[in-house]
DNA sequence: TTGTAGGCGTTATCAC
DNA sequence: GTGATAACGCCTACAA
């Protein structure tokens, strides 16, 4: 086992000072309680020595780890690292390192890993797998790890969040096809146990009543699963019910691709027999056939809110963190045009 | 300050033996030294207890963490999400939790960030930055850090990586476009400070030679990084320069996307007038209009392999790790055809 | 097979 | 202001 090469009661030994000393003066908190001649000498070869504190030995002192957990379904999902990413700098700005999980969209993995996180008593942690109805979160309420949701939130929105407006994302969407003379809408949304994907199925009725048209629930569909598979399995299904149909509001981007391959599949084109648009604006949208019209939301920005807030509540565990909401905007690219006329 | 739920000494109290005895039964490394008897208690009561042992202090006992790092030079490109993916689970699974840094291509934050986790004495690193000279890497090993290159390698490969094989790969991609009867064909190449982007370049001289053909430095243009933009640039530069040519290797997706803008703008259709191949396959290459002709190469594998060579060396420092190479795939698709004829 | 004692590097709470 | 001392929770010779 090699000798650390430094330490605080090294340096007091050739300080010549007591080690409580040499920490007071390492420590921004404590500094001032020592007068300056003596700091600075030990700051002096503190740095001389390459000093670096031994996280280890604090955490175990004070129960801080200066980690925080983040907590992604599926980081393949191309929304979840531009968010990722952004909490990670944030939270590296203020010396915290991030210990990242992708539960894979298994309750039991993401309770094992919570478990691992908890064990290492990480300060915070920032969740993006919130479902409406989510026992893992009132656990890590009971465990009083502070944390905040970031993308979903959870039923009643009793917990700290950033998110953006989904049902209004939609509306805008719905506003757009409707715009171009689109009446017959169909919608293809997520599994309705995360908020997103509620909001934006409401938010489609919403949309659709405002313009006095029918969310006709036989062109409804709630796949299991927000992957381009799922998608193209339920545009399928619409196509051989043989029901009436100009454009598809999809919930997210990734069954908005899997439409794509359907309507391919049945030799419709998109855009000129049938509309589609996505939802998040994933990276490369715009390069697929046909650039895909979707709603734009904030990732980047999300992410750093999301540390920022789970900053605030590390620092001070009393503060009531409020959510934060912000707003998609519409993309309108080629996936978009007016109804055919044939249909 | 809470008192931790339980702990070693709560046990031994329970059990009515010395807490160091609970610390071997603990330690599957030291049980087999205690009775049966004893170590079954020892366990029933940890369990009923809900017993979870602190990391820091046996951190701070034994300087090791159980904690790796990845460092890769920015997750949202889409390549690396999958190679994380798959080391964190791996990882995972053998309790090692996994702090993932991005490095937004910097070297100074890559610096700053590797010192963060020196200081927490990371366990080991997979490193996805590796540049061909790399003096980080230099200091990794003077830190006597395990660690384990991916995707990327140095100069003279003196470290123990998982890539695949970069110069087949572009042969791979030429010999197709040979056979569909191109014989001008450009490059655009990535920064030639990367093993990556290097033996892709070399490979495509070779294997232009090898079909006797002349890989022309006219048409090749290294990038500045592999980025969309940069493919657009050189694109743009290419055909600006009025030189003859039917097909664009691009040694990464993002640079073949940023071909497919720059003739788009150019009035030039992929793959009618010109064909581009990619490298990397990255997800949604199949969405991309058109279709993109490229590389697959196992990300997912990749990861595996990286994770369990760290794990050897993590837990035999002295075992000297081979490195592992790993084969692309041809993935024909849309962006290749037979040449113009007005060409 | 089990207990004893010391220590990992730091902070916190006393005294001086 | 500064020093002494005792933790934090666990591991590990060494002794019994």
């Amino acid at each position: 086992m090699r000798k650390s090469p430094s330490g605080i009661k090294e340096i007091a030994r050739r300080v010549g000072v007591h080690h409580s000393t040499v920490s007071r003066v390492l420590n921004p908190q404590t500094r001032s309680l020592v007068s300056m001649k003596v700091a600075a000498r030990i700051l002096d070869i503190a740095e001389a020595l390459g000093y670096r504190r031994n996280p280890m030995a604090v955490g175990l002192k004070t129960r801080r780890s200066f980690t925080i957990g983040v907590i992604v379904p599926d980081l393949t999902n191309p929304v979840f690292p531009p968010i990722v990413r952004a909490v990670e700098r944030t939270m590296g700005k203020e010396g915290y390192v991030t210990v990242l999980a992708d539960t894979d969209n298994s309750i039991e993995t993401e309770r094992f890993v919570l478990d691992s996180l908890y064990a290492r008593q990480v300060d915070g942690l920032v969740l993006a797998t919130a479902l409406l109805n989510d026992e893992i979160i009132a656990e890590c309420r009971k465990r009083q790890v502070p944390f905040v949701l970031v993308n979903r939130t959870i039923a009643g929105a009793t917990a700290t969040s950033v998110v953006t407006n989904d049902s209004y994302g939609i509306r805008l969407a719905v506003e757009h096809l409707v715009g171009l003379g689109h009446r017959k809408i169909a919608y293809v949304g997520g599994p309705l146990n995360t908020s997103t994907s509620k909001s934006r199925h409401e938010g489609f009725g919403e949309a659709m009543r405002a313009f006095h048209l029918r969310a006709d629930p036989r062109i409804t569909y709630e796949c299991k699963s927000l992957t381009s598979d799922a998608g193209s399995t339920a545009c399928q299904s619409l196509i051989q019910s043989k029901r009436r149909f100009t454009a598809i509001v999809a919930a997210n981007d990734l069954l908005a691709l899997g439409c794509y391959a359907a309507l391919d599949a049945a030799g419709l084109r998109c855009s000129a027999d049938i509309s589609v648009t996505g939802y998040n604006d994933m990276p490369f949208a715009e390069h697929f056939a046909p650039p895909l019209t979707t709603l734009r939301i904030p990732l980047t920005e999300m992410g750093n809110q999301a540390a920022l807030l789970l900053l605030r509540k590390i620092r001070d565990p009393k503060t009531v963190l409020p959510s934060v909401q912000l707003q998609p905007s519409l993309i309108v690219r080629g996936s978009t045009a007016r109804p055919s006329q044939s249909r």
